[in-house]
DNA sequence: CGGGAAATTGATGACTTTCAAGGTGTGTGG
DNA sequence: CCACACACCTTGAAAGTCATCAATTTCCCG
C-alpha cells in the first residue's frame, strides 16, 4: 500500500503531483493552471509541533498540504482550545482568514510538513482573471463550511463512540478518494488532538477505542488503523455509506 | 426599545433600510449599491414553520432577513438534527451552496418572517462585475465560517451552562451592534430549538436557566431575556468583550 | 538504554440525560 | 367571552454517560 506521506519531490509540477485530483487544481484549465503554477512557492517547510500561522495574524497565502499533516484551531480568553480540523496531503488551508484577511484559527504541523503556497495578493488576482480558479475557492471554501457542519452536528448530537466512529469513517472515505486503502489507513494525530477534536477527554476515546477493538469493530495500534467490520461501524455513526 | 422585528415596508430602498449597515450593502459604494438595488426581490415571505429551502435542493438565490427569525439545521441518516445557526433581521443565508450551487441544509422560519432575494445567477454575474460585492460576499461567508467555529469551540469543550452564557452574550453583542439594548432583548427561539442548537436537552436548559436566575446573572420570561450581571455572565462564558 | 511523553486502565464522582409528572400560557372554537 | 386543548416550559427522581484523579504500562527519542 502507498504511504501518504511518501512525497516529497519540491519540484514537480502540479499536472504530475499525484495530488492533483483533490488539490487546488482539480478543476482548473492546463491554460489557468500553468498561470497558476508560475505563482506557486512549493519550498514551505515546517516541522513538527511549529505553527503555520496563528489567530490574528495577518495572512501570508493559501497552503496545500504536499505531505505530512497539520491541524487547525480556536482558543478563547481562559484557554479552553478546540481542534477544528486536521489537514491531510492535498488539503488547502487558509481559508479562514478569508474575511478580512486575518487568521482566525492557529495552524500547527503534527509532523514535519511540506506545503505549497500562494501569496494572498497574487491569488487574489489570479481570481480576478480565472472563473476556473473563483469556481475552486468557491469549492475549497464550501467543503471547509460543510466539515465544519459535520462536525457540530457529531458534536451536539452524538455519543463519543458514534463521534469516534463517524471519524474513522471520514478518515476511510478520505483515504479511499485518494486511491488508498479505505481499511487500513495511518492517521496523523496523537490521542490527545483525537480526543479534543471529538470534544472528549483522552481517558475517554481510549477506552472507546478499547471497547470497539472488543467488539470487532476496528483495530488500532497506535496511529494505525485498520477497520474490521464496516457495516457495524456505519450504523454506530449513523452513516450508510 | 425598539423592536427588532417591528419593520415590514417591503418597498424601502436598502440605503433608507435600517439593516444596511449589518446588511449585504454595507462594504458596497452608492454606485454598486444601486446596480445591486435593481436586482432584489423584496417580497419573499414565508410563515412560521414553512421551510426557505432544504438540504440538497438546487440554490434559488441568496436572501436577508428583514423581519422574522430562521433557523438552519442539518441531519444525518438516522434523524439526528442539529441546528447551526439562528438568522435574524439584517443576517444573510444561501451561503451553504457556495460550493456546488446545492445547499447543504435547511432553512425553516421561527416566526413570519420577510426577506429580501438575489436569484443566484444575478449576484453570480454582479460578483464579476463588482470588486466590491465580491469583499461583501468573503465578508458574510468569512462570517458563518468564524460562527461555527466558535460554536465548535462551545460544543467541544464548555459545560452546559457556560455554552448558554456563550450564547447570551453572543445575542447582547447582536442586538447592541444593531442599537438595541443589551440587556433586555427576544430571543425568537423556543427552548427545544436553543437547547438543540446548544447540544444538550431541553431539561437540561431548563434546569441551568433556573440555576442562573437564582444566582441573579439573568431573568428569563418566556423568551424575554435580561442581562442582570453581565460580568459574572462573561466570566462564566470565558470571554471578556 | 534511560527518561519522559503517550496511552491505557481502574475507581470514583460530577454532570447530563431520560422518564415522568405537573404547571403555564396561548389560541381557537363554541 | 370563556373554556378547553395543546404546545411549551419547568421540576423531580433515577439512571447513564463521561470526566477526573491516580496508577501503570508502553513506546519513542535522544
Amino acid at each position: 500500500m502507498k504511504n501518504p506521506s511518501s512525497f516529497d519531490n519540491n519540484k514537480v509540477k502540479c499536472d504530475s503531483c499525484s495530488l492533483v485530483n483533490v488539490c487546488l487544481p482539480s478543476g482548473l484549465s492546463s491554460h489557468e493552471m500553468s498561470l497558476l503554477e508560475g505563482s506557486i512557492d512549493k519550498t514551505t517547510k515546517i516541522n513538527k509541533k511549529e505553527t503555520l500561522f496563528k489567530a490574528n495574524q495577518v495572512i501570508n497565502g493559501i497552503y496545500a498540504v504536499k505531505s505530512g499533516a497539520l491541524k487547525t484551531s480556536i482558543s478563547n480568553r481562559d484557554g479552553q482550545e478546540q481542534i477544528l480540523e486536521f489537514h491531510l496531503p492535498g488539503d488547502m488551508l487558509g481559508f479562514d482568514a478569508f474575511n478580512q484577511g486575518i487568521h482566525t484559527c492557529n495552524a500547527t504541523a503534527l509532523e514535519d510538513t511540506l506545503l505549497c503556497k500562494i501569496p494572498m495578493d497574487t491569488f487574489d488576482n489570479l481570481c480576478g482573471q480565472l472563473p476556473g480558479l473563483r469556481r475552486e475557492l468557491r469549492h475549497q471554501v464550501g467543503k471547509e463550511i460543510a466539515h465544519n457542519q459535520s462536525l457540530l452536528l457529531s458534536l451536539g448530537q452524538q455519543q463519543t463512540d458514534e463521534r469516534l466512529a463517524t471519524f474513522l469513517l471520514k478518515m476511510s472515505d478520505h483515504y479511499k478518494l485518494r486511491g488508498f486503502s479505505s481499511n487500513e489507513f495511518v492517521i496523523p494525530m496523537p490521542r490527545q488532538d483525537l480526543s479534543n477534536y471529538l470534544g472528549m477527554a483522552v481517558e475517554t476515546l481510549s477506552r472507546i477505542i478499547s471497547r470497539m477493538t472488543e467488539a470487532g469493530l476496528i483495530k488500532i495500534d497506535r496511529r494505525v488503523v485498520t477497520i474490521m467490520d464496516l457495516e457495524k461501524l456505519q450504523s454506530l455513526a449513523h452513516s450508510s455509506c
